[in-house]
DNA sequence: AATAACTGTTTACTGACATAACAAAATAGA
DNA sequence: TCTATTTTGTTATGTCAGTAAACAGTTATT
């Protein structure tokens, strides 16, 4: 029961795109990482912004959502779920009573570790047949798309 | 007005997995995408349907789903879409009254062809810092990921 | 002092899917 | 053959990830 896809060779205009791969590339990715955490897991970019905040403790949501790539509006929502569940709090900041500082909890510290673990196993699996090589080059490609 | 990102180089756990690259590479080629087709263009999905609408005539609508990747249900929408600015046609199929084979009409190829020379130009465009190697080692580590 | 800009937030919207249920039609099994 | 199962396209409903616009409170500019 392989040939889910009745793709897998097939030489259309479509399949020679960058664009159209890298879509379903991407789709890919996403099922297995929500595969990975499990049920009561973190979402892609939970995880994204859990991950700055313990790499960038008292990371402004401006800042935040920028590193991030979306709009502050939409880091909201993030947020409520990691204070929610309580692995970071916004926390003022002294020298400007707008903003709120984001700093993970020992609790989130905790979770993030496990969390990293988790997606660290993922990408293992995911790239089981890819080489060190490969797994470099895919990425050094990756990130220099990300630059326009 | 560069470092739009303040990521640049940042070297967080997050930079360094291929997931995350994957989508925020996905997330520039999308925006660009629709950039280049213009206002009234294809969405990627849109375009995607009609492309394989085009290479493969007669496709069944189950068919082509598969060959998208997405249930039979969205691609209602899709082909709705695209009978209504008169680019194909749901037409019976003699030996299965369940189906509709999908035809597109002449001025669904004449639409196909111009989109198909902007999305080129787009992609281009986009990797125009792109060696003609890197281009294609970059899709086929990407279709290489397809398959699991 | 007045104006402009910025922060986090809410609300409303969009796009791109999935799931479940359905009628009509086709196929398989007894 | 008759029945049961499967398949096709469709609708209705929901979810998830995001944007855009507006807002109050605060800070910066001039």
């Amino acid at each position: 029961m392989q040939d889910l896809d009745a793709s897998e060779s097939d030489d259309s205009d479509l399949e020679r795109l960058i664009g159209y791969n890298l879509k379903r590339a991407y789709l890919v990715v996403q099922s297995d990482f929500r595969n990975a955490l499990g049920e009561d897991g973190f979402s892609t970019r939970v995880f994204a912004a859990l991950s700055l905040a313990v790499t960038f403790p008292q990371i402004t949501q401006t800042a935040l959502a920028a590193k991030m790539g979306i709009e502050r509006s939409g880091l909201v929502a993030i947020v409520d779920e990691l204070e929610r569940k309580g692995l970071l709090t916004r926390t003022a900041v002294p020298t400007d009573r707008r903003a709120q500082a984001l700093v993970p909890t020992p609790r989130g510290h905790e979770a993030y570790t496990v969390a990293l673990q988790k997606v660290r196993a993922h990408e293992e699996f995911l790239f089981s047949t890819f080489t060190p090589d490969e797994r470099a080059t895919l990425l050094s490609l990756l990130r220099k798309m990300r630059n326009r």
